[in-house]
RNA sequence: GCGGACGUGGCGGAACUGGUAGACGCAAGGGACUUAAAAUCCCUCGUCCGCAAGGACAUCCGGGUUCGAUUCCCGGCGUCCGCACCA
C-alpha cells in the first residue's frame, strides 16, 4: 500500500459510482428483515444546498448506515418540497417558468447531495410539484371533504399584502408574514379549511406518547393547542338598555369562582354586539375603527393601553337579578378566542384590574390568600392570582377555588333560560382550523368546481389530477390561475352547465404533511399509499430536522396522519416515533468599515487566537470580526458546501459536522476546525496503511492465545466498538467521534510498538498481527458511517473484496470488556487520595483492608482509625475519617 | 408575564442510574525530524502555594440532603429559545 496522501476527490467519485451501480442503498418493500425508517426533512429546491443541509443529512446518513450494518432493512429516501413562492418570485424577476426553475434547482441540488455520498434510495425520489404526487393529494382532499374534515367558510384571514396571499395563523409571526415580513392585514374571505380542531384533544393527549421527541417540541405543541377548561355563561342583557333587541351575552371563563368579584363585561371590537351597538352610536363606531387600525405586533401589544367604551348596555348577574354590570367594548378582547367576550373580575386578573383602575370601576377581592385576614385584604395595583378561600361571595364563602368553580358550574348548569342552561362546562382550545387556500399559482390546485346551480362540486375522480396549466403569466400581481383565459372555465360535472374552477391552490404545508407516507411506495398510481406497505414502514423511526418546524410541519403531519387513517390510507396515528432537532450551523461575521458584510472567502485572518485581525484580500482594508451568527445570505457568513467538498472532500465536511458540538446545539464553522477534520482523514489513511502491512502476515485462524500487547489492543478495539455503538444509538455523534479519535491513537501506538519489536519492519508475532487486523477492521467499520468513502478505500486496502457499506456491524466480545484486576479510586471524606488495585470480585473486606493499608490514606487519616469505610463494588472506596 | 432549555479550562465540549471532574478535539508552549518550511511524531497544558514530594481551591452564586453532588432539593443571578392582552 502506498504512503501517498489520500486523494478524497478522486476516491469519493469512484466509490459513489460503485454504490450507485450496485444499487446497494435501494430498500425493498418485501425484504423480510426488521425495518428501520430514517428520514431527514426534505429540502425546498432553492437552488443550492447549504451547510445546514450538510449537517442534517450527514446525521441521517450516519443513522442509516449504522442501522444497515446492524442488519436492518433501512428506508432512507429523499425528495423535494417543490411547490412554493420562491419559484413564482423567480418567474416574476427573471422571466423563467416556475416549473423550469424548480426542476433546474432539483437537478443541481441532487448533484450536490450525491457528492456528499449519502446512502439514499434515489429510486424513491419524489417532488411534490409532480402531478403524480399531487394527484393523490387532491384525492385525499376530496376524501377528507367527504369525511367532514374539510370545510369552506368565510372568515377573517391573515392577508399578506406583499405575497398577495392568505397566511395560516401559524405563518404569522409578530404580526408579519413568515416569508415576506410584511405587516399582515385582516380580510374577510371564503376559504378552505382542514378541521384540525376536530383532533385538538387527541393531538394533545398523544403528545404524551411521543417519548422520543424533544421535550421542548412537545411543550411547544401543547402550548399551541392551548387547552383550557372553563364555563360558558349566558348573561341576560337588561332589555331597557339594549339597542336592537339582543337578549344575551355569552362569555367563556376559566374562573367562574370569581363571579361575585365581577365589575364589568367586555366584548371584542369585532363582536356582533359591538357592531350592533355601533350602528346607533357614532362615537362607538369610531372607537371600533380605532381598535382595528391598531396593529397586532408584539411591540404594539406590549405598549398598548387598555381602552374601553361603555356601550350603555347592562348585563344581569346570573346569581342576582338586581345586580347589573356595564358592557364595554374593549381593545384587549380577542374575537377568535372563546366567545370574544368576558366578564371582568379585576381583583384576580391583571388586565381587568388595569382596566377598572383606568375607568374607576373599583374591585372586590373574592379569593383571600391563606393566612391573611379577609377584612384587611385589599387589591390595588397587582391582581391576586394565587390560591386561597372564597370571600365576599355569598354561598361560595369559605370554599376553595376548586370547590367554588364546581359549585358555580353545578348551579348554572341547572338554571335554564328558554331551553338552554345558563352555564355549560366547556373545553376551549387556542388551536384554530387550518386555512389552506392560497391565491398562488405554484401549488397544488384545489380540486373543486363552483357551479351556480349545484354549488360546490368535487372534481370527479376520473378527472384527477387537476393539472396546473403551463401557459401562465407573471407580469401582474395576483393569482395567475385566476386571470388565465381558459383554465378556470369548465362545465359543471353534475349539471353540465357553465361553471368555474377553484383557482386557489393549497398551502405548501399540505404537500409536506404526508410525503413520509408516500416514500413507502412512491410509484403507486392508484392511491396515495398501499396501506399494508405504509403501515409496515411507518412510523418513521428517526426523523431529523430543524427546530423551526416544531409546530407547523410537525403538527400538520400529525393531523394528516390521523385524517389519512380515517380515509383508509394508513393504520396509525403518529407519523414520527423518534424526532431529533439539530442545531444550526453558525459562523463569524465580517463587517467592513462602511457597515456592509464581507464573505469568509474574501478575507484573510492573521494574528494569534486572542488577537486575530482580518483584512480584505482584494484591498487590504481592515475588517471587524463580528459575532458568530447563523449562516445567512444577508450576513454573508455562508460557506458553500461545494467549495468545501472540492477542497477537502465530502468525508472531511461530514466529519467536521459531527465532531465537537453536540448535534442538538449550534456548530461553529471554522477553517481551523475543518483543517483538523481533514488532518484526521489523512491520519486514518496512514494508520490503516501501516496496519495493512502488519495485517498481511496475520494467520487466517484466530490464535488460541493472545500476549499482553495483543490483548490490550483487542480490549481497546472492543471497548471502542461498544462505546461508539452506544453513542451513535443515542445520536451523540460528537461522543462517537471522540471515541474513534481515542481508539485511533491506541491503534497507532500499538503499531509503533509492533514495529519497534520487529526492528523497525512490519512484523510481530501472529497474535499481534491478527489483533491488528481485527482492530483495523473494527476501526474502519466504526468510522464508515461518518466517512464512507475513506472507509471503502481503507477496507479495500485491508484486502476485503466486499464493500464496507455492506459489511455487518462487528459483534462485541463481551469477555474482553471485563477486567480481572481493577483499579479503584480511594477517597477520604470524599476527596480522592489514592488508587487501589484489587481483583474484580474481591470481597468488600479485602478491598477495605487494601485501601486502608495505602500510605496516602493513612496520612490523610492522621493515625486515627476510620469512622466508617464505604466500598461500592467495582466503583469506589470512601473512607470516612 | 407564562413555558422550556442551558450555565464545566483560553475555546467547542465529555462524565453511566449520586461514585476518580475536565475524555476527545481546537488553540497555546516546548522538543524531535528538516538546509528551511509544510507535513509528521513526542512532551506540557484548570487556578494558586511549593525546588520537589505534596497540598489548597475549583463545574454561575448562596444554602441543603449525602460517606460522597457537575448530577438531587431550596433560593438567587445570567444566557438562549418558544408563546404571549388566550379570559
Amino acid at each position: 500500500m502506498s504512503t501517498e496522501r489520500y486523494n478524497a476527490r478522486e476516491a469519493e467519485a469512484r466509490w459513489q459510482k460503485i454504490w450507485d451501480e450496485r444499487g446497494i442503498f435501494a430498500s425493498k418493500n418485501d425484504d423480510p428483515r426488521s425495518r428501520y425508517y430514517v428520514l431527514e426533512m426534505f429540502p425546498y429546491p432553492s437552488g443550492r444546498i447549504h451547510m445546514g443541509h450538510v449537517r442534517n443529512y450527514t446525521m441521517g446518513d450516519v443513522v442509516a448506515r449504522t442501522k444497515r450494518a446492524m442488519g436492518f432493512n433501512v428506508l432512507h429516501p429523499m425528495g423535494w418540497d417543490a411547490f412554493g413562492m420562491p419559484a413564482e418570485n423567480a418567474a416574476m424577476e427573471r422571466k423563467v417558468h416556475p416549473k423550469a426553475w424548480t426542476y433546474q434547482n432539483i437537478a443541481a441540488m441532487k448533484a450536490q447531495l450525491k457528492s456528499m455520498g449519502l446512502s439514499l434510495d434515489w429510486a424513491r425520489e419524489l417532488a411534490t410539484c409532480d402531478p403524480a404526487y399531487y394527484k393523490h393529494q387532491q384525492k385525499m382532499f376530496l376524501d377528507f371533504l367527504k369525511g367532514g374534515l374539510v370545510e369552506r367558510k368565510s372568515s377573517k384571514v391573515n392577508w399578506d399584502p406583499v405575497d398577495n396571499t392568505v397566511l395560516a395563523n401559524e405563518q404569522v409571526i409578530d404580526g408579519r408574514g413568515w416569508r415576506s415580513g410584511a405587516l399582515v392585514e385582516q380580510r374577510e374571505l371564503t376559504q378552505w379549511f382542514f378541521k384540525i380542531t376536530a383532533y385538538a384533544q387527541e393531538l394533545l393527549d398523544a403528545i404524551d406518547t411521543l417519548e422520543r421527541w424533544p421535550e421542548k417540541v412537545r411543550t411547544m405543541q401543547r402550548n399551541w393547542i392551548g387547552r383550557s377548561e372553563g364555563l360558558l355563561i349566558r348573561f341576560a342583557l337588561d332589555p331597557q338598555t339594549v339597542k336592537n333587541g339582543e337578549s344575551e351575552l355569552e362569555i367563556f371563563t376559566t374562573r367562574p369562582d370569581t363571579l361575585f368579584g365581577a365589575k364589568f363585561m367586555a366584548v371584542a371590537p369585532d363582536h356582533p354586539l359591538a357592531a350592533a351597538a355601533a350602528k346607533k352610536d357614532a362615537k362607538l363606531a369610531a372607537f371600533i375603527e380605532e381598535c382595528k387600525r391598531r396593529g397586532t405586533s408584539a411591540e404594539e401589544i406590549e405598549t398598548a393601553e387598555k381602552m374601553g367604551y361603555d356601550t350603555g348596555i347592562r348585563a344581569v348577574h346570573p346569581f342576582d337579578p338586581s345586580w347589573t354590570l356595564p358592557v364595554y367594548v374593549a381593545n384587549f378582547i380577542l374575537m377568535d378566542y372563546g366567545t370574544g367576550a368576558i366578564f371582568g373580575c379585576p381583583a384576580h386578573d391583571q388586565r381587568d384590574l388595569d382596566f377598572v383602575n383606568k375607568y374607576g370601576l373599583g374591585n372586590t377581592p373574592v379569593v383571600c390568600p391563606p393566612d391573611v385576614d379577609p377584612q384587611s385584604f385589599v387589591v390595588t395595583d397587582t391582581a391576586y392570582v394565587g390560591d386561597g378561600r372564597m370571600v365576599n361571595s355569598r354561598f361560595l364563602d369559605g370554599m376553595t377555588i376548586a370547590q367554588a368553580k364546581e359549585e358555580v358550574a353545578k348551579r348554572l348548569e341547572k338554571e335554564k333560560r328558554g331551553n338552554h342552561p345558563v352555564g355549560e362546562r366547556k373545553v376551549n382550545f387556542r388551536l384554530r382550523d387550518w386555512g389552506i387556500s392560497r391565491q398562488r399559482y405554484w401549488g397544488c390546485p384545489i380540486p373543486i368546481i363552483h357551479c351556480h346551480v349545484c354549488g360546490v362540486v368535487p372534481v370527479p375522480d376520473a378527472d384527477l389530477p387537476v393539472k396546473l396549466p403551463d401557459d401562465v403569466t407573471f407580469d401582474k400581481p395576483g393569482n395567475p390561475l385566476d386571470r388565465h383565459p381558459t383554465w378556470k372555465h369548465v362545465k359543471c360535472p353534475r349539471c353540465g352547465k357553465d361553471a368555474r374552477r377553484e383557482t386557489d391552490t393549497m398551502d405548501t404545508f399540505v404537500d409536506s404533511s404526508w410525503y413520509f407516507a408516500r416514500f413507502t411506495d412512491p410509484q403507486l398510481a392508484t392511491a396515495p399509499t398501499d396501506k399494508a406497505i405504509a403501515d409496515a414502514w411507518l412510523p418513521v423511526d428517526q426523523y431529523i430536522g430543524g427546530i423551526e418546524h416544531a409546530i407547523l410541519h410537525l403538527l400538520y403531519s400529525r393531523f394528516f396522519t390521523r385524517a389519512m387513517k380515517k380515509a383508509g390510507h394508513l393504520g396509525l396515528d403518529e407519523p414520527f416515533a423518534g424526532l431529533f432537532t439539530q442545531g444550526m450551523v453558525v459562523h463569524e461575521t465580517y463587517r467592513k468599515a462602511d457597515g456592509t458584510f464581507a464573505a469568509p472567502a474574501e478575507i484573510e485572518i492573521d494574528g494569534a487566537e486572542d488577537a486575530r485581525r482580518a483584512k480584505l484580500i482584494a484591498t487590504g482594508e481592515p475588517i471587524e470580526i463580528g459575532p458568530i451568527e447563523k449562516m445567512s445570505k444577508s450576513k454573508r457568513n455562508t460557506v458553500d458546501p461545494d467549495d468545501i467538498i472540492a477542497t477537502y472532500g465530502a468525508d472531511t465536511a461530514r466529519w467536521f459536522m459531527l465532531s465537537d458540538s453536540p448535534p442538538e446545539r449550534d456548530v461553529n464553522w471554522t477553517e481551523k476546525g475543518v483543517q483538523g477534520a481533514w488532518r484526521f482523514t489523512q491520519r486514518l489513511w496512514r494508520v490503516i496503511g501501516e496496519a495493512t502491512e502488519i495485517a498481511k502476515i496475520a494467520p487466517a485462524a484466530k490464535p488460541q492465545a493472545f500476549g499482553p500487547p495483543a490483548l490490550t489492543l483487542r480490549k481497546a478495539a472492543h471497548g471502542a466498538l461498544a462505546k461508539v455503538t452506544d453513542a451513535v444509538d443515542k445520536l451523540h455523534f460528537n461522543v462517537a467521534v471522540a471515541h474513534i479519535y481515542e481508539f485511533t491513537s491506541v491503534l497507532q501506538g500499538a503499531l509503533n510498538d509492533a514495529k519497534a519489536t520487529a526492528g523497525g519492519k512490519a512484523g510481530g508475532s501472529g497474535d499481534i498481527a491478527w489483533a491488528v487486523r481485527e482492530a483495523a477492521d473494527i476501526l474502519v467499520t466504526l468510522f464508515n458511517p461518518m466517512m464512507p468513502h475513506l472507509a471503502e478505500e481503507c477496507w479495500a486496502a485491508l484486502g476485503h473484496k466486499t464493500l464496507v457499506a455492506e459489511a455487518p456491524w462487528p459483534a462485541v466480545e463481551g469477555a474482553l470488556l471485563i477486567e480481572d484486576v481493577i483499579v479503584l479510586p480511594v477517597q477520604v471524606n470524599g476527596k480522592k487520595r489514592a488508587d487501589v488495585t484489587v481483583p474484580r470480585d474481591a470481597a468488600a473486606g479485602v478491598v477495605e483492608a487494601a485501601a486502608l493499608a495505602l500510605e496516602p490514606v493513612q496520612r490523610a487519616l492522621g493515625g486515627k482509625p476510620p469512622k466508617k469505610v464505604i466500598v461500592v463494588p467495582q466503583r469506589i472506596v470512601n473512607v470516612v475519617a
